[in-house]
DNA sequence: CATGCGCAAATGTGATCACAAAACGCGCCG
DNA sequence: CGGCGCGTTTTGTGATCACATTTGCGCATG
């Protein structure tokens, strides 16, 4: 609203602009599943919730549509996007074809040190899976996940990558809600198991096994097909 | 500028919105090579190009950065990008790993017509090289593929490959004023030939080559190193 | 009780403006 | 002759406003 003076002195993150505060707002929100798919959002609710006007609101939503993390009907209209079984089926293919490239290519820098963040992410992960916080859950997955790709030092394709996450946040957590996980990821061992090993035929089978298991029972049951 | 009655009868294009325009516009040029790496661009001179005020210019560059089309400087200058020879191989390797898949998933439903489609684009094409036309080569060049890959029906990958390209647009253009091509792409003929033979082995490796050759040799020399 | 009409509220769009910061150029000084 | 500082211009940002469209709800009607 006001002009907002923009803490003068201080500097720790390098004052970003009110467009980006709201743009990785939301993005978190929608990566993390904190929104259900077809959650309609406004421009002026945005604007109010981050204290800003409708324009920054407006141009994170751009860039967020962009990404497809949201969508926008013909009217303008926006909401998180609701997948179609063929959607979500050629998300994760993409997920299969880039996450196992992502990790051979991380597995040759790969240290100790990786790994034991690594498995310290895992717990938490099975923390999360225990208090059937499903936020938390698919955070500390991505999160997982990240953490060995960004080994890879490939910034192009994580990027795409992470659209691709974003993409499936709401449905993610449809998911969650609807199959009650009682047990953490089981491939996540698998993934470490190769790491430490340097075998990278099975680290490319953990991840591709890894991520069609978790997204092949995200399939809508036929009584519920979507457009 | 004026409200621009949006032409009340017609409806042969569903009447677009201004930035919509001003976003199609900016992104062909950019894909097709039109603006070389380093290109400076200013809101008030697009919105000027297209006669729109600022606003919309500044959505379409919202998304186009999004996209990985447009750069934007601290500052929020924007500029096309220019791309490191990490950058390019990396954006090389993702081309090496979308298209052989989405070309594969398009070989079961490809028939006679389609690939006489490709045929008389490539043709197109060669004549763009003999005519030393860059824009147009990559313009038909994109078209070749864009029209195998279509048959995929894999929206979401042909999506994300698009944006790949669009990454790649200005540097394309950059490499082709440098090396002066005068021979056509050769790998088109292997693509077609395993289109006709049904063969799916050789064409993805058609496809792998195509791509990885036409960007090995973009890597810049190294006296023209970018950070 | 279901259905359709119509009005009021809500919403996205684009133009315009004020402002701060950055970029640029010109002239001064060493 | 080269580098530096200062003022002008350019540029992006965000707020606000008017407007057209759409949405949604309530009421009347069959």
């Amino acid at each position: 609203m006001q002009p907002a003076v923009l803490r003068p002195g201080f500097s720790d993150p390098p004052v970003q602009s009110a467009h980006d505060r709201v743009y990785r707002g939301l993005r978190l929100q929608v990566m993390h599943g904190e929104l259900l798919p077809g959650t309609a959002l406004t421009l002026r609710g945005i604007g109010k919730s981050f204290d800003v006007s409708m324009t920054p609101a407006r141009e994170a939503v751009r860039r967020l549509t962009a990404e497809g993390a949201l969508t926008m009907s013909a009217s303008g209209r926006v909401a998180t996007p609701e997948l179609s079984n063929e959607r979500i089926e050629e998300l994760a293919s993409i997920r299969a074809l880039l996450e196992p490239e992502l990790a051979s290519r991380a597995l040759r820098r790969a240290h100790l040190a990786l790994i034991g963040r690594m498995e310290s992410i895992n717990e938490a992960n099975a923390r999360a899976v225990h208090r059937q916080d499903a936020v938390d859950y698919i955070r500390t997955n991505l999160e997982f996940h990240r953490t060995l790709y960004l080994r890879a030092q490939s910034p192009a394709m994580l990027g795409l990558l992470e659209t691709v996450w974003l993409q499936l946040g709401p449905t993610m957590r449809a998911l969650y809600a609807r199959l009650r996980r009682t047990a953490a990821p089981p491939h996540h061992r698998l993934i470490l198991e190769a790491l430490r090993a340097g075998d990278d035929a099975a680290l490319r089978l953990a991840l591709r096994t890894d991520v069609t298991q978790g997204l092949r029972h995200l399939a809508v049951y036929p009584g519920e097909a979507r457009a």
